[in-house]
RNA sequence: GGGUCGUUAGCUCAGUUGGUUAGAGCGCGUCGUUGACAUCGACGAGGUCAGAGGUUCGAGUCCUCUACGACCCACCA
C-alpha cells in the first residue's frame, strides 16, 4: 500500500472544477447511480430567473438543498435534484426592452414576433449564466433533466392547467378593479404589491351639497376627486344625517353625485365623511358595487389623467394632484392640510406607485383550491418547517382573494383563449380553426400572457412530464422536500400546494423547509445603494466554495434571518484548513501497513482511544438526531467542535506518543483510531463541504468509492463509554491545571518539570500509565506516583477528582500565593458541595427528579467531597 | 388592528425531549518558531441569559404580561 503525501494546503480553485467535472461525468448526480429499487428522494429546485445574477439567496438555497441531496444520496437513496430556470416575465422583458432602447428601437417598433425572437436569442446566449454559477456552488443536480418554464413540455402543462380550470368554471374574465403598474403597463397580482409606510398629506376640503351646505371630506389623493361618484357618511351620524339622499357636486367639474350612508364609514377618522371613487380605490370599489354607483376611470394606462378629468386631462397623476388642490383653494373649497402617515402601494418590481384601475383581466377562483391546500397541511400530509409558518400559511389561504393571472406582456405563456367576432371564447388543447358558435375563421388569440407564478406553481410535476404519465412522474412524484426562503411562501409555495393538490390530486412534496434571509453583518438588508452586498462569487474566489457553504449552513437557525460577513467566511476557511491539516497529519503517519478497524482492538484500547471513539459515536448519534429534525446548522457546528476542540487539540497531540514511539502494536492501534475518526468525519462533513472532503478522501488508503457515494455513518453503540469519557475529562482537567500553574509561576515554557501524583479514580484509571500525556501536553518530564510517601515540600499542587498532582518547583513557589490559590479553589469546591447537598437534602428533588439525575448528583457529591479532602490536606501540609 | 421573530460576553451569534460551573468566533490581555496547521497553539479577563410574575424539586430553555427592535398580514379615507 502506498500512501500519497498531501499538499501543504488545499488548492480549492483547482480542485473545485476538477472534482465537479469528475462527479458529473461519472453520473454521480443522477438518481440512476442508486439501485433501481432504491427509495427516491427528490427536490425540485426553486428556479432562478434566467436574468439572475448569483446572490447569497441563491447560495443559501443551493447549500441547503445540496446538503439534503448529498446526505440522502449517501444514505443510498435515488437522489434527484431537478434543476431549472424561470422565464421571469417582467424581469426578462424589462431587460430586453432596455437592450432595444440602447439600440435605438423599442418592442412596439419591432413588433411582437421579432421581440420574442430577440428574447429567445438573448435567453440562449445568456440564460445559462445563472446555471453555471449554481454549478460553481457544487450543486449536484441532474443536469440532464434541466428544465425551463417556457420549454415545450412545460408549456403543455401550463395549457393543460389553464384548460382544466376553464372547464371547471374556475377561470373568469372581466373588468375588475386590479393593481395596475403604470410604468410596466400591466396588471399585477395582490402579492406583487408591497405597502410602504410613508409621510404624506391628508387634504381636508368642502364637498358642496345642494341647498348651499357642504360636507367636509378628507383624502390623501385629491386627484381622485374627479372620479368620485358618491359621498358617504355613517348612517347614525347626526352631523350629516339630513344630507343623505341629497345631491353633491364634484368640485371643479360640478358633476352631481349622491350623498349615501354606509356603516363602513368611520365617524372618528378625518371629517367622518368619505368620498367614494370606485374606479381607483379597493374599498370604494366594494361600496360602488353595493350601491350600484358608476365607476368613472379618470386615468390612462400610464396614469396620466384622461378625458373624464375634464380640464385636467393629460396631466400626470401627481401633477394633477397639485393643480387640483391649487384650483380648489382658489375656489375656496379647501379647509386645511395636515401631515399624515399612509401606506403607499408600491410595485414589488421597480417600486413605482401602483394604481388601482378598472381593467379587463383573467382571474382564478381560489377558494376551492385553497381548501385543499389548507387541508393538506392541517392533516399533516404536508409539514412546514419551522412550524410557525403554518400559521402564516393558513392565515393567507383562509382569506385568499381571486388571483389575477393575466399580464399585459409579451414574454411568457400566451393565454390560450380565442375570441370569435361574436364574443364567444374558445379555450381548448389545440388552437381552434373556427369558432364553434358562429363558424367564423376570424379568431383572435388573447394578447396577454400568464403571470410567471402560474407556471411556477406547476413546477414539481411539470418538470417531471405532467400531464404526460412519464416514468419520471411515476417514480419521482410526489417530490420530498421543497426548500426555499420564507419570503416566497405566498408567491410560490402556497400556489404549488394548491395547484399540486388540484391537478395531481396528490401532495407535491411532504415537507416545506423555509430558510431565512441573508443580511449584512449589521442585520441590514443588502442592497447596491447601501453598498453592503456580499458577492458570493467574490467570496468563493477568495475563500473557496466550501467556506461559503459552511458559513451559510451553520451561521443561523431554521427560518431565521442570518447576518453574514467576510470575517465569518474567512473563519470557515480557517476551519477547512484545520480539517486539511488534521488529515495531512494522519495520512502522513499511516505508514505502509494495512490499517485495521479499531473494533478489532476493542479490548486493547487506551483511555484516549476509548474516549475519542466514544465521543465520535456520540457525535454521529447527535448529528443524526439533528438531521432528522432539520437542524443542519447545529449539526455542522458540533462536527467542527469535535474535530477542532477534541480531536485536534487533544487526541492528535496525545497520539503522537504512539506514532513516534517504538511500540509497533500501539502505533497500529492509534493509526486505526485516527483513520476511523477522520473517515467518519469526512462522511459527516461531505454535505456541508463537498470539495475539500472529497479531495481529502482521495488520499485515504485503500480502494474505496468516491465520498459522494460513500455510506452515511450510523452510530455504533459498542464504542459509547462513559468511564472513558470521565477518565479523559480528569486527565484533561489536570493538564489544564498544570498549564495554569506553570503560567502563574512564570515557569519557562521550555522547562521540563517533575510531577508526583497520588489518588485513584473509581473507574480504575491508572494515572501512571498516562504520564506521556503530561509529558507531551504540559511538558512534565517525569510523573511519579507518591505511593504513600510524604508530599514534597516547596511544590504547587493541582487537584482534580480523586487525583492530586504535586509539582515540585523549588525556589519558584511562593507559599503565600499557593495558599491563596488553593484556598480559592477550596471555596469554589465548597460552594458546589453546598449546592449539591442542598439538592440532595430536598426530599421533592430526590423523589421527583429522574433517577439518573439524582444518581449523577450523588456521584458528583462523592467526587467533590474527596476533592475537598485532598485540597484541605494539601493546605494543611503547606507550612510556611 | 391581527400575527411572527428577536433581546444571552465589547461586537456577531449558538445553546429544541427543562438537569453539573451558560458556550463559540471576532476583538482584548499575557505567552509560544517542539517533527499537521501562525489560515496555529496555551492561558486569561469579560455575562443578575431585556424586565416582572408564574409553573416546576429545578427555568436561558415552558406559560402570562411589559419594554425595546425587526418583519409579515390587514379596506381607516
Amino acid at each position: 500500500m502506498t500512501v500519497q503525501e498531501m499538499p501543504k494546503n488545499f488548492d480549492f480553485g483547482e480542485a473545485e472544477s476538477r472534482l465537479y467535472t469528475w462527479w458529473e461525468s461519472h453520473g454521480y448526480f443522477k438518481p440512476e447511480v442508486a439501485p433501481a429499487d432504491a427509495e427516491p428522494f427528490v427536490i425540485a429546485i426553486p428556479p432562478p430567473n434566467v436574468t439572475g445574477e448569483l446572490h447569497l439567496g441563491h447560495a443559501m438555497f443551493v447549500s441547503l438543498e445540496d446538503l439534503m441531496i448529498r446526505y440522502e444520496r449517501m444514505r443510498g437513496k435515488a437522489a434527484l435534484w431537478i434543476p431549472g430556470t424561470d422565464h421571469a416575465g417582467i424581469a426578462t422583458q424589462l431587460q430586453i426592452e432596455r437592450m432595444l432602447r440602447n439600440e435605438g428601437t423599442s418592442r412596439e417598433e419591432i413588433g411582437r414576433e421579432e421581440f420574442l425572437f430577440r428574447t429567445w436569442e438573448w435567453k440562449e446566449k445568456y440564460g445559462n449564466a445563472i446555471v453555471n454559477q449554481l454549478r460553481r456552488l457544487g450543486a449536484s443536480c441532474d443536469w440532464d433533466r434541466l428544465r425551463f418554464t417556457l420549454d415545450q413540455s412545460l408549456s403543455v402543462a401550463v395549457r393543460e392547467a389553464f384548460i382544466t380550470l376553464w372547464d371547471q368554471k374556475l377561470l373568469y374574465r372581466g373588468p375588475r378593479l386590479i393593481n395596475w403598474s403604470p410604468g410596466l403597463q400591466t396588471a399585477v397580482s395582490d402579492v406583487e404589491v408591497e405597502r410602504s409606510e410613508e409621510q404624506g398629506t391628508l387634504y381636508y376640503f368642502k364637498y358642496p351639497v345642494e341647498g348651499g351646505e357642504f360636507i367636509p371630506v378628507s383624502t390623501t389623493r385629491p386627484e381622485t376627486i374627479l372620479g368620485d361618484t358618491a359621498v358617504a357618511v355613517h348612517p347614525d351620524d347626526d352631523r350629516f344625517k339630513h344630507l343623505v339622499g341629497k345631491t353633491a357636486y364634484v368640485p371643479l367639474i360640478e358633476r352631481p353625485i349622491p350623498v349615501i350612508s354606509d356603516s363602513y364609514v368611520d365617524r372618528e377618522f378625518g371629517t367622518g365623511a368619505l368620498k367614494i371613487t370606485p374606479a381607483h380605490d379597493f374599498n370604494d370599489y366594494e361600496i360602488g358595487l353595493r350601491y350600484n354607483l358608476p365607476m368613472i376611470s379618470i386615468m390612462n394606462k400610464d396614469a396620466s389623467l384622461n378625458a373624464n378629468a375634464g380640464p385636467y386631462a393629460g396631466l400626470d397623476r401627481f401633477e394633477a394632484r397639485k393643480k387640483i388642490w391649487a384650483d380648489m383653494t382658489a375656489a375656496g373649497l379647501t379647509i386645511k392640510t395636515e401631515p399624515h402617515t399612509l401606506q403607499v402601494p408600491r410595485s414589488q418590481r421597480g417600486g413605482e406607485i401602483v394604481e388601482p384601475m378598472i381593467s379587463e383581466q383573467w382571474f382564478v377562483k381560489m377558494e376551492p383550491l385553497a381548501e385543499k391546500a389548507i387541508a393538506a397541511v392541517k392533516d399533516g400530509r404536508i409539514k412546514i418547517v419551522p412550524d410557525r409558518f403554518e400559521k402564516v400559511y393558513f392565515n393567507w389561504l383562509e382569506n385568499i382573494r381571486d388571483w389575477c393571472i393575466s399580464r399585459q406582456l409579451w414574454w411568457g405563456h400566451r393565454i390560450p383563449a380565442f375570441y370569435c367576432p361574436n364574443g364567444h371564447i374558445t379555450v381548448q388543447r389545440e388552437n381552434p380553426v373556427r369558432c364553434a358558435t358562429c363558424g367564423s375563421r376570424d379568431l383572435t388569440q388573447d394578447p396577454d400572457v400568464l403571470d410567471t407564478w402560474f407556471s411556477s406553481g406547476l413546477w414539481p410535476f411539470s418538470t417531471l412530464g405532467w400531464p404526460a404519465q412519464t416514468p419520471d412522474l411515476d417514480r419521482f412524484y410526489p417530490t420530498d422536500v421543497l426548500e426555499t426562503g420564507y419570503d416566497i411562501l405566498f408567491f410560490w409555495v402556497a400556489r404549488m400546494i394548491m395547484m399540486g393538490m388540484w391537478f395531481t390530486e396528490n401532495i407535491p412534496f411532504h415537507t416545506v423547509y423555509l430558510h431565512g434571509l441573508v443580511r449584512d453583518k449589521n442585520g441590514e438588508k443588502m442592497s447596491k445603494t447601501k453598498n453592503n452586498v456580499v458577492d458570493p462569487l467574490i467570496m468563493m474566489g477568495q475563500f473557496g466554495t466550501d467556506s461559503l457553504r459552511y458559513t451559510l449552513l451553520t451561521g443561523g437557525t431554521p427560518g431565521n434571518d442570518q447576518n453574514i460577513s467576510e470575517e465569518r467566511i474567512e473563519y470557515s476557511r480557517n476551519f477547512g484548513n484545520k480539517l486539511w491539516q488534521i488529515s495531512r497529519f494522519i495520512i502522513s503517519n499511516l505508514g505502509e501497513e494495512t490499517i485495521a478497524d479499531p473494533a478489532e482492538f476493542i479490548t486493547e484500547l487506551s483511555a484516549p482511544d476509548r474516549w475519542i471513539l466514544s465521543r465520535l459515536q456520540g457525535l454521529v448519534g447527535s448529528v443524526q438526531r439533528l438531521f432528522d429534525t432539520y437542524q443542519y446548522g447545529e449539526a455542522g457546528r458540533q462536527i467542527k467542535e469535535f474535530l477542532w476542540e477534541e480531536f485536534a487539540d487533544w487526541y492528535i497531540e496525545i497520539s503522537k506518543n504512539a506514532l513516534y514511539g517504538d511500540d509497533a502494536h500501539a502505533k497500529q492501534i492509534t493509526q486505526a483510531v485516527l483513520l476511523k475518526v477522520i473517515d467518519t468525519n469526512l462522511r459527516l462533513l461531505h454535505p456541508f463541504m463537498p470539495y475539500i472532503t472529497e479531495e481529502i478522501w482521495r488520499f485515504l488508503p485503500g480502494e474505496h468509492k468516491p465520498l459522494i457515494l460513500a455510506a452515511w455513518p450510523v452510530s455504533d453503540a459498542r464504542f459509547i463509554n462513559a468511564d472513558a469519557e470521565s477518565d479523559m475529562d480528569l486527565l484533561r482537567d489536570l493538564v489544564v491545571k498544570i498549564r495554569n500553574v506553570r503560567l502563574e509561576y512564570s515557569v519557562d515554557p521550555g522547562r521540563r518539570i517533575q510531577a508526583i501524583a497520588t489518588g485513584q479514580p473509581t473507574t480504575g484509571l491508572q494515572i501512571g500509565q498516562y504520564a506521556y500525556i503530561f509529558s507531551r501536553l504540559c511538558n512534565v518530564e517525569q510523573l511519579d506516583m507518591l505511593n504513600g510517601k510524604a508530599a514534597p515540600e516547596q511544590s504547587a499542587a493541582v487537584v482534580s477528582g480523586d487525583v492530586t498532582v504535586y509539582l515540585p518547583l523549588a525556589g519558584m513557589i511562593d507559599l503565600a500565593a499557593e495558599r491563596t490559590r488553593l484556598t480559592e479553589e477550596l471555596e469554589m469546591i465548597k460552594g458546589q458541595i453546598a449546592k449539591t447537598q442542598g439538592m440532595l437534602a430536598n426530599e421533592s428533588f430526590v423523589s421527583r427528579a429522574k433517577p439518573e439525575v439524582v444518581e449523577r448528583e450523588r456521584t458528583k457529591l462523592a467526587d467533590l467531597t474527596r476533592t475537598r479532602a485532598a485540597v484541605e490536606e494539601r493546605l494543611g501540609g503547606l507550612v510556611g
